[in-house]
DNA sequence: GGATAGCTGTTACC
DNA sequence: ACCGGTAACAGCTATCC
């Protein structure tokens, strides 16, 4: 029979000796649908004389086939064999063929059965197909046909389709614990949202209750129905928010408490680990997506957040937060009401969890399509687990195998080698500017991979006719192939595909085409990393050394270039530079970009980031050195732009920020400091007169790593302490909050004034004067030759006297 | 013993 | 399991008077 069919996970079985895989998905009816399809496992291995031991390999148990090819390695032709076997016995089969030769090496035992599927032609995971399949009954393959699905076919035929949409079904879901340590405690409620469906299951006070509260004798009750109502729905996707790491642990703890044996959708899965940390909650047949870890390691860069939590993130991405619950009551504490804001809080988080889910939707699509790997995989990639995916799901264009993946040991080695150079970074005369204009360079680093070749496969090991050759310091040089790569051919492409999808998203605007120019530029921008990452299997140092060399040499010469025109440069850092007009016209500007452009190599282009108004560069703190990394502009029409100042840091408290973010705005709007200088000595009272909100006061810092690690123990490690012996959870990546209060002491510690935000006491005046308020602004002022540090000693003294 | 300079550890950002 | 550069804090330690 023919249908439209789309695949959503991915898992496989041997039968009799063959290896299949098995796809569950949906047809274009929203029928569910598990297909069937073989797949034939193999892997290499490399000899200088792969004819002489071919017959000695075909002898080697559980060989099925072997077979001579030319293929190409590291960019090289060479003959391997490609030895066919069964999945599972993979590793036995290379071990026992390295030992008919201990010169044999083998490539590609570490790709899995579903990568090497999807490699040679078989369904890519959400792209829609019209296949032709055979109907799977009763036993057939292993009892496929008894399965909880609509259809089960045995896959005959595809073709791949151009339709894109897909709009999956969707299940969100949220429980809430008294005792957060997994397991612990008891489930109080689970909260589920899908189209069109609401719901709390709980077993407390729930005799007058919401209607969407369904009420249950127990805990054991309420996680059967949970099972029975993620059967119901049938959604394509369970989704949640850190549920890899919190919810799925706990409910399968409690599941096995009470005994009970949860088995969640069509093929009545059990909720499974992966082996060691982070964890990862798997449901065969049902792709569970954890938001938390999408967001993480794709969406984090665009975020303002603070923190990456569901309220922080949803207010950004949605406008609204979760709602307000105190978690410190206990459960039999709790009165009517209050367990009434408990189901509405609990539901709450679920329903933000769905529409989070739906507004990534077409960004976890559009990953999916461009690396190929099944979605449960992408959601969990972290950045250059994706470049590397892209890379192996194209090695078969250029006839390539796979380089191995490092062991430990290997590891180990890279992590032991120095650093390199890195950017440059021209150091400013602080001064408030006007009339500037800043180019950069457009995705500089892979630009110059693509321009100059450098990657691992092109790298040489000594010098050659006709290589490219790259100076990273004073005469110390490394080679290059100038025969074009596979991974600078590969960036090439992402950075031509991603400029022809933006074109097209200006053109007409879709969420789609905004994902997928997205998942190209965020692919080319980590290819950098990804040479200098220890765990990369094209790992290359010397390619990134290289980027970084040749990114320095061609930002120092645009900007000499720039001088000589008659601008005058300002600062620079990386991949752009600001310089002033100096009276030149805007398209003087434009028409010099043109020639500097017409004189750089390769794909590498400058582009004009903006023309600004004014802008301002203040000193370091220590010395009189202009501050990098450090600086604030406004355009014409009036937008800031603000990087590196405190403003910008979490860690600095609220007031300290917003003093600071006022005064930049007055400044850079009516270049100069008057109206700035009066709030500030504004600002300065109210916080000697105690007027100030404590709330403003809180200084949040992130714990980095377990308390036991700490060789300096700064306030927030001071305060984490202090939590913990209140039996307040603390966690690594945790955020801490304390403010600091008066001491008797003469010369405490900051540590030992720190407070927890809800302790009694009062803000310390002369901290949060010198400590926050005075470096957030001192150095601003100090442009204008304004000393703040005098006004605040010298209104000190006036109270004095 | 107290003050202070300079170094180290730490966090956060570009 | 992403790279290096940079600022700036608080804590820590050597050294001086």
């Amino acid at each position: 029979m023919k249908l439209k069919f789309i695949g959503l996970d991915y898992d496989y079985f041997n039968l009799e000796g063959q290896d299949y895989v098995k796809i569950t998905g949906r047809s274009s009816e929203r029928k569910s649908v598990c297909l069937v399809d073989k797949v034939d496992n193999f892997f290499y291995v490399l000899s200088k004389k792969p004819e002489k031991i071919l017959a000695k390999i075909w002898k080697v148990k559980d060989v099925k086939k072997a077979e001579i090819l030319e293929k190409s390695y590291l960019g090289k032709k060479i003959k391997v064999i490609r030895i066919y076997c069964d999945y599972s016995k993979t590793k036995d089969v290379g071990d026992k063929i390295k030992r008919v030769d201990k010169n044999l090496e083998t490539r590609e035992r570490d790709i899995g059965l579903i990568t090497r599927y999807i490699t040679e032609k078989g369904l890519k995971p959400l792209v829609w197909y019209e296949i032709e399949g055979e109907l799977i009954t009763g036993n057939d393959f292993g009892g496929a046909g008894n399965l909880d699905f609509d259809l089960c076919l045995s896959l005959k035929e595809s073709k791949e389709l151009d339709e894109k949409e897909f709009n999956p079904k969707v299940l969100a879901f949220d429980i809430e614990v008294e005792n957060l340590e997994i397991g612990k405690g008891e489930i109080l409620m689970i909260s589920l949202v899908s189209d069109n469906f609401k719901k709390v299951l709980t077993w407390k006070k729930c005799d007058r209750r919401q209607e969407y509260v369904e009420c249950f004798k127990d805990e054991e009750e309420i996680l059967e129905k949970f099972g029975e109502y993620v059967n119901k729905i049938d959604p394509d996707i369970i989704t949640g928010y850190f549920s890899d790491g919190f919810d799925f642990p706990y409910l399968r703890a409690r599941a096995e408490e009470n005994g009970i044996n949860l088995k969640l959708g069509r093929e009545k899965s059990r909720i499974l680990f992966s082996r060691g940390r982070p964890l990862n909650a798997k449901i065969k047949g049902l792709v569970h997506v954890d938001l938390l870890k999408f967001i993480e390691t794709v969406y984090s860069q665009y975020l303002q957040s603070e923190t990456l939590g569901l309220n922080d993130v949803s207010k950004e991405l949605l406008g609204e937060g979760k709602l307000e619950v105190d978690h410190e009551i206990k459960a039999d504490d709790r009165s009517e009401k209050q367990w009434k804001d408990y189901f509405e809080y609990n539901l709450q988080d679920s329903i933000l969890t769905y529409k989070l889910f739906h507004k990534l939707w077409p960004d976890m699509l559009e990953f999916t399509r461009i690396v190929q790997e099944p979605l449960f995989i992408i959601n969990r990639f972290s950045m250059t687990g994706l470049v590397e995916n892209y890379f192996i799901h194209n090695l078969n264009r250029f006839n390539e195998i796979a380089e191995k993946r490092p062991l430990y040991e290997e590891i180990g080695k890279r992590r032991m080698r120095g650093k390199y150079e890195g950017a440059f970074v021209l150091q400013p005369k602080p001064a408030l500017y006007e009339n500037l204009a800043i180019f950069d360079f457009t995705s500089m680093y892979a630009s110059i991979i693509v321009s100059f070749n450098l990657s691992h496969p092109t790298f040489l090991e000594k010098k050659e006719k006709d290589s490219q050759e790259v100076e990273l310091e004073k005469g110390k040089k490394v080679y290059f192939s100038k025969k074009k790569g596979f991974i600078p051919s590969l960036l090439e492409e992402i950075i031509v595909l991603r400029k022809k999808y933006k074109k097209e998203l200006r053109e007409k605007p879709d969420a789609i085409k905004k994902a997928r120019s997205n998942a190209f530029k965020l692919l080319a921008n980590a290819a950098y990393g990804y040479n200098g990452f220890f765990g990369a299997r094209y790992y290359c140092l010397e390619a990134a050394a290289s980027t970084a060399a040749l990114a320095r040499k061609f930002i120092k010469q645009a900007i000499n270039k720039t001088e000589k025109q008659g601008y005058k440069v300002i600062y620079a850092d990386t991949d752009g530079f600001a310089f002033l007009l100096n009276k030149k016209t805007k398209k003087e500007t434009k028409d010099f970009l043109k020639i500097l452009n017409s004189h750089l190599p390769g794909i590498m282009e400058l582009e004009l980031e903006d023309f600004y108004k004014r802008g301002l560069w203040v000193t370091k703190r220590t010395g009189e050195f202009g501050a990098k990394k450090k600086y604030a502009l406004i355009t014409e029409d009036g937008k800031l732009k603000i990087r590196g100042f405190e403003t910008v840091r979490r860690d600095w408290c609220y007031l300290a920020r917003e003093v600071q973010n006022t005064i930049l705005n007055d400044i850079l709007k009516d270049g100069n400091q008057e109206k700035a200088l009066k709030f500030t000595k504004a600002v300065i009272k109210k916080i000697k007169k105690r007027e100030v909100d404590k709330r403003d006061l809180i200084i949040r810092t992130q714990l980095k790593k377990p308390l036991s690690e700490y060789k300096s123990e700064g306030p927030h490690v001071a305060i984490a302490r202090k939590m913990q012996e209140k039996e307040i959870p603390v966690d690594i990546g945790m955020l801490i909050s304390y403010f600091v209060g008066e001491s008797k002491k003469k010369r405490a510690l900051v540590r030992e004034r720190a407070l927890l935000p809800e302790e009694k006491g009062e803000y310390d005046i002369e901290y949060y004067l010198n400590h926050q308020i005075l470096p957030a602004v001192e150095n601003i002022f100090e442009v204008f030759g304004v000393n703040v540090k005098e006004i605040i000693k010298g209104s000190e003294q006036k109270k004095l006297f």
